[in-house]
DNA sequence: AATGAATGAGCTTTCATTCAT
DNA sequence: AATGAATGAAAGCTCATTCAT
């Protein structure tokens, strides 16, 4: 088809997502990812120049999917306050989803020092919010006084933390529409108007 | 005690932390924290019962050194907002200090899926800024309708993860100081009755 | 004719010989070679049963250059010692040139066990000096109780070996003149009917 | 006992030596030399900083012995002449036992352009032969006009390129008194007073 | 004849861990 | 308690070779 990658290279990617969700980055072996994948082990070195290069591959891959979704739900939103609670919605699904993998891939890039990989594979990201927070600006839906590149980055950053930490940290699930709520209102006096 | 720990074992985990910051975790053999501690190799497993032991026992040793100044930089502060700006002016600090190894045990607690260690490590964190939260909830200082619990967690985590996002992207050091405000804006705005 | 080897054959013996020439046949992979040849990596196949198979090829290339080279040089000379001369001099010339590859095919056809090759491949070499011998022998050039067939093998591989030595071993340049001009006196003692 | 080196470090170098005699050094693999040796694969890690180390460490050894031999069997010795014939014999023998181990030396230490420490383990052996040669020299055994230094290596090195030749290229085993008389008449006569 | 993606065996090397001293 | 030589399993990666096109 037109949008799908190459064959071989989206199916180790999505072998080695797989297998590192299920054992972490430690525990899988390029042995693991290839088998997993159905393909040989030079093939996996065809795609990828190392282990590492797995990183930044799936980092983007995921947020490429986050985004995507969150956009698609958006569409319709006209308020900030619809669009957070979609992001926020989103975000804890998509880090229950992968929760080991997201972990690996933020310790992965900040440890390879390759933090500026990181920076741009949330760019889009990160403009997508900043755009919207202007707008509510615009609209005084949100107080003047905001600093709007950095409020996206908290923003975007608090939400995907607090979701790592609650599904990482094994809170009980009946405690997933508290917390959301939470975590909504609080976004919300912060940047209300007052 | 003061110096209480026993010599060798803190002798280890300086040398870890030490050499951990500087090479990155998956780098950094228990070869080179003995021969950086001047012990045996041996040595290390009369203290640690694996690598992975280190983890929990580093982040336990950085948290309880950041508690501790923070702490002590608090205790004639009266108002919350003082001691939040103490809390965001100590967790960059720290974070700047020891960036890759923050990230690392961060990391390395979540991928062993110990992560009821982190917990437990962070609880008197918590429940010390939950105490406050109270507090100021009972002197009207904050709305009342804030859930405590959760947004220690949300306020602790926030001001971490910006910091770490801070010193590993690389931002210029000269926004320091208008993102700490930002951030402490966000988070009066959050937290203030309205 | 002259030109006459088939094109991609020839092409990546020349490629095999400058790739191993820079790298050492150890770093060399038939990858490298093909890249450099210009031509598909299943192409070399065509050509080559093996990577082993390059060794004798190259070596036999070489040898053949070189011999023809002493051949035009010397069809003016009468005399031995003047034959001689001109067989240092392009020894130490060739050596000079392909230093790495004449060292990896001495030893990659010693290694392989495929000696006979070697000796096959001299074979023109030897007999050429051997007549020469022969001659000079006839006009008591040389002493008479001297053994053709060894003698030609002593004289041509103390040469190689003797420049290959100075290549190798990175003595001064300046010290070429004086060096080649001791190898000279000495075979010329060595020779000479006293 | 007093002068053997470290047990194991020694083990593994004969064991080195034993199985690339045997096999080859590309078709040897460390772990063949390890249980030939009979120590841990790791074991060799800690004698040797890699595969290559092998080769000089190989290489010394060897010069030794044969170096070692040749003096013992010379003491007695008075004339250049029996010395020379010393030299043609212990080299020839030493090849024999140890050919392919010095071919892959000899080629190993170029093609890694290590070729001083070549140079360094040689030292020894061409030193102790230009003494030889200026004592023969101020006797008027040989030629007043021969440059020792460079006589020195080009005795040494042809007597031992011969031997390889001959043992490498599977000469008749008959041939050798003949091929070791007349390259002992070719150096009398290249080194004789006239 | 020519291609080059795919293969997979096999290598060197590392390193957490053990244990005799 | 302390040592550090020895272990050996396991991993990442390379590359000669094949074969469907």
């Amino acid at each position: 088809m037109s949008g799908s990658k190459d064959g071989k290279h989206q199916k180790i990617l999505e072998a080695a997502i797989d297998v590192i969700s299920e054992k972490g980055l430690d525990n899988t072996s390029i042995s693991d990812i290839v088998k997993k994948a159905g393909v040989a082990q030079g093939t996996f070195y065809l795609y990828f120049s190392s282990k590492k290069a797995l990183i930044p591959a799936i980092a983007e891959n995921l947020l490429g999917i986050t985004l995507e979704r969150i956009k698609e739900k958006t569409q319709t939103k006209e308020k900030l306050w619809d669009v957070l609670e979609v992001v926020i919605d989103e975000t804890f699904h998509i880090t229950k989803t992968y929760k080991d993998v997201i972990v690996f891939c933020y310790s992965g890039l900040a440890i390879e020092h390759s933090m500026e990989k990181w920076e741009a594979i949330y760019q889009p990201y990160y403009e997508w919010l900043e755009e919207l927070l202007e707008q509510a600006k615009r609209n005084n839906e949100i107080a003047a006084d905001i600093h709007v590149k950095w409020t996206a980055r908290i923003i975007i950053n608090m939400v995907e933390n607090a979701s790592e930490r609650f599904y990482i940290g094994m809170e009980q699930d009946d405690t997933l529409d508290g917390f959301k709520k939470e975590i909504f209102s609080f976004l919300k006096r912060a940047l209300l108007k007052p």
